[in-house]
Parts: structure tokens; sequence; C-alpha cells
RNA sequence: GCGCCGGUCGGAUAGCGGCUAUUCCAGGGGACUGUAAAUCCCCGGCCUUCGGGCAUCGUUGGUUCGAGUCCAACCCGGCGCA
């Protein structure tokens, strides 16, 4: 993996290149989407392409659970597995020991929302008997499945090798993801285990980058023989690894896990990339990426896990940010909410069943050029399987090329002007006239 | 006309003498950020000072401390017999 820096965004941390993958070229900035069981869900591979996208990430913890990484090693790496040409990228269930851990049958997400900030530094108080299907070990996290209830112990050096097994052009070291909720003394503990976890994932990478290529898991003749492989990497498809960033909403620790995840290293081999990650309170994002990319690396890429609305698409990059990825282009869509310039809708709100306009006018997407929000709103009210897919065909290409576009505007000077410009309608649609609402004649 | 069965929210249901009448669907609104998610939450008779208050199980009476539930009559529907 290489990358390039083309142009930098002037009086900030903003620049544009290109990352060079054994499996094609990703355009930084550049939205990921997300295919957590190797599936852009409800969209096949063409779908994908066509919404404008370049690269796709999977998850290391559900492809472990299913089908196991050997059968997705054995068809020849995730993307052959998938039909996806372009670049992948694997997720090394870090996130799943947030998500299956403290934030298990909780109303917690990613994103927290807060009026006041004190309330994030709470007592961590101690709940360790509330149902969690991961826990937290010395050497690793115990996950317990969520399909079957199986008992799986991940270390940093098992999710890599999965990882590898996987076969992603770009993939994570395992980390904690915490909530921003935690007290000062457990961000440190668990900012402490994502730092020796980030060493370990290093090791066992390059342990098995350096392995002879006949021995490599997608080696052809390595330590998975599958008649029906067909994979004949060359020694330049071995996968890049990103170090993790950590550090809750502690402007101390942010710093430091930067400075830490950036100088790791084994005999002078660091980190390919970085990711950014962490729940956090919506108002410490900026800062926190911010603080971040300050000190990571300029010449490496950095990718902001699981962060993906257009407000936010604008701050990352503003700060630094050349990669995102996230889930709610594809989950919005599936669960009827449908971005527009003029902020998002629900779909199968009253208002739109006689609306025959298309979802957006103007829009170059598959579902713009031919269907009517009110056909679209029928089909999620009959609970028609074609409802999610068109839907996400929209979602996904309105941020991929809302990327894309703030991507352009930087190249072109004009990155402040579009930011405003296109804030201003999605986030207050009533300061101009909005004739995307009530829009009921044709215009195909 | 006689006999039997049945009438509970827009639809379908549970409820068999006891506290706030159940659930599903349809309807309305909302949420979702490295996917445990084609998922989840809220609303749905009237009034409310947001604490709650008052109604309501076809209708009208009755029994009872207490009735959607038991009894009677009536209304409506289905089936059977004439």
């Amino acid at each position: 993996m290489k990358f390039k820096i083309q142009k930098k965004l002037n009086g900030s941390l903003g620049r544009v290149g290109v990352i060079t993958t054994p499996h094609g070229e990703i355009h930084t900035p550049a939205f990921v989407a997300v295919g957590t069981k190797a599936t852009i869900k409800s969209l096949n591979p063409e779908q994908v392409r066509e919404a404008g996208v370049e690269v796709v990430l999977g998850n290391t913890y559900h492809l472990y659970l299913q089908p196991g990484d050997e059968v997705v090693c054995g068809a020849g790496g995730i993307g052959k597995f998938m039909n996806w040409k372009g670049p992948t990228m694997t997720d090394s269930g870090g996130f799943q020991v947030f998500s299956l851990g403290v934030a298990y049958g909780k109303d917690m997400s990613k994103i927290l929302k807060v009026t006041d900030p004190s309330l994030l530094i709470p007592e961590r108080f101690d709940d360790n008997d509330a149902p969690r299907l991961a826990k937290i070990g010395q050497d690793g996290v115990s996950f317990k499945s969520h399909l079957d209830g199986s008992i799986h112990y991940i270390t940093p050096e098992k999710s890599v090798q999965i990882q590898h097994n996987l076969g992603a052009d770009i993939i994570f070291a395992f980390d904690e993801c915490t909530s921003p909720a935690e007290d000062m003394k457990y961000q440190e503990e668990a900012l402490e285990r994502t730092h020796r976890w980030a060493q370990r994932s290093l090791e066992e990478h390059l342990k098995l980058n350096d392995s002879p290529l006949e021995e490599y898991p997608l080696g052809g003749g390595g330590k998975i023989i599958h008649p029906g492989a067909s994979a004949t990497p060359q020694e330049g498809n071995k996968p890049a690894l990103f170090g993790i960033v950590q550090g809750g909403r502690e402007e101390s620790l942010r710093k430091q896990s930067a400075k830490i995840i950036s100088e790791i290293n084994v005999d002078g081999k660091y980190f390919d990339g970085f990711g950014i990650g962490g729940s956090f309170a919506k108002e410490d994002m900026s800062t926190a990426v911010k603080w971040v990319n300050e000190i990571l690396p300029e010449e490496k890429p950095r990718h902001l896990l699981g962060i993906g609305e257009p407000e936010d698409l604008f701050m990352g990059i503003e700060n630094g940010v050349d990669l995102f990825d996230c889930v709610l282009p594809t989950r919005l869509g599936r669960n009827g909410t449908i971005y527009t310039k003029t902020g998002k809708i629900i779909i199968m709100n009253t208002k739109f069943r006689n609306d025959f306009g298309p979802v957006e006018k103007d829009c170059e997407c598959y579902t713009c050029k031919g269907y009517s929000r009110a056909y679209i709103a029928h089909l999620f009210h009959g609970k028609e399987m074609l409802a999610g897919t068109l839907a996400s065909i929209h979602n996904l290409h309105f941020i991929v090329n809302l990327v894309k576009k703030i991507r352009q505007s930087i190249l072109d000077d004009k990155f402040f002007e579009f930011k405003e410009e296109f804030l201003k309608k999605y986030i207050h649609p009533g300061a101009s006239a909005t004739p995307q609402e009530g829009n009921n004649t044709l215009h195909f």
C-alpha cells in the first residue's frame, strides 16, 4: 500500500491524496462502504460500484464466526469471496469489544448525546454483572457469539491472523473502543491495553507478512489449503496494517495515544496508517480528531472509524482525515430514512405517499433516475425488499459523492465556500427555498 | 317463527367474577455513526394545572362489596330447522 498526498488544504490539516492498493486506488478523502459480513447489505457489488464506492470494509468478528475466516481464505480472500474487485479493508473486532461489551443491551451508541459535558465523567459504576457478550481479559477479549452462544477468545494475535486469512488490503490493529462515559482511570487502563495490543498486533502482522509466500495463508501453499482456492497472490498483495488511536475525550490521553501509536515499531517497521477510534460525544469529535492528527505522521493515511454524517465528514476532512466508514447510509436506507441536500427525510411519512418526484431532482443515482418518492414509500409500506435497496443506493451515492465533492472543492480551493453552502442548506433547510418538499411533478 | 353460536380499538384477537382490558397487524410520529439492526422506541376515547382525572368491551336493566366476564330483555350478525 502506498499513500501520496496531492494537495493540502490551506490553513488546516486537510489534504487530498491517493492510496494505492493491490486492488486499485482510493482517492482520498474517501468514504468506505461498510460490508460487515462481506456484503453491503441489500446491494450487489455493481450497485455499490455505481454508487461511487471505491473501497469496502468487512468485519473480523462477524466473518470469523460466520462463515469462518478459513472459508473466506479458501475463496481467495474477502474481495474474491464477495465479488468485489476493488480495494478492501477489515475492522479488527475492536468495536465489538464496545458494542457487545459495555454497550450491550443498553441505550448506548457510538455517538453520545449530551447537553452538559460534565455528565460524561460519572463514576464508573460497577455493573460487571450486567449481561454482555464481550468481556475484557488480560490478554484479549472473550466473546460470546451472538449467533450461537459459543465462546471465543480473541487476542490481538488472533485478530491479525484472522484478518490475514480474510485477506483485505488494509487491516486494523485490535483495540478497545471505550465509551466516553468512562472515567479517567478506566480510560487510562483501557488506553494502556490498546497500546499493548497495538504492539502485539504489529508484531504478529509482520511475522505473517515476513513468512515465506508458500506458508502465507493466501499464498496458495500455506497453512490453510482449500482445493477450490484460486488465490494467486504476489508479495505485494499482503495487507497494510493501521494502528488505532484511542483515549476517550481527554486531550492528554488522545495526544499520548497518537504519539505512542505512531511510534510503535518492530525493528524500525511502523504502522502503515492509522485509525482514530472511540465512542464520541458529538461536541468532542472535532477537537479529538484535531489533537490526534496534529501528532500523527503526515505522510500516512488516517481513518476516522465509524463516522459519517455529512457535518462530520466536513469536520473530519478539514482536520486531516483521509478515510471514513459508516453504517449510516445503508442502515438509514434500510430503515426508511433518506439523505437529501436539505436534510434527512423519513420516506414513510404520509406526505410522501403522493409525491411523484424523485428523492432529489438533480441526483444522478440509479434510484433518483428511475423511481419516485411515492413508489419508494409504497415499497417501504409494503415491506418489499427493493425498498431498502433503492434507499441504500441513494444514501450511499449521496454520502460517497459528498466526500468526492469535498475532495474536489479542496483541489479547486473552494473547500470553505462549499462547506458553508452545503451545511447551510443541509442543517437549516428553512433558510432557503425548499423545492424538495411537496414536489408533485415528474422530473425524470 | 324456533334453536344454537357470536358481538372487546380501523382489522384480527386475549380476557371465563378482582387492581392499569392483552397481543399482533394496519395507521401516525421518531431514533439509528468501525452493523447483535430490512431493527428498535413512542402515540393512538375524552379532559389535564402533566401529578393525574374521567370514560369504555352491541343496548338497557339486574345480581354482586366488585361485571367485559353471571342473569334477563332487546338490537345486530352467522349457521341450522321450519
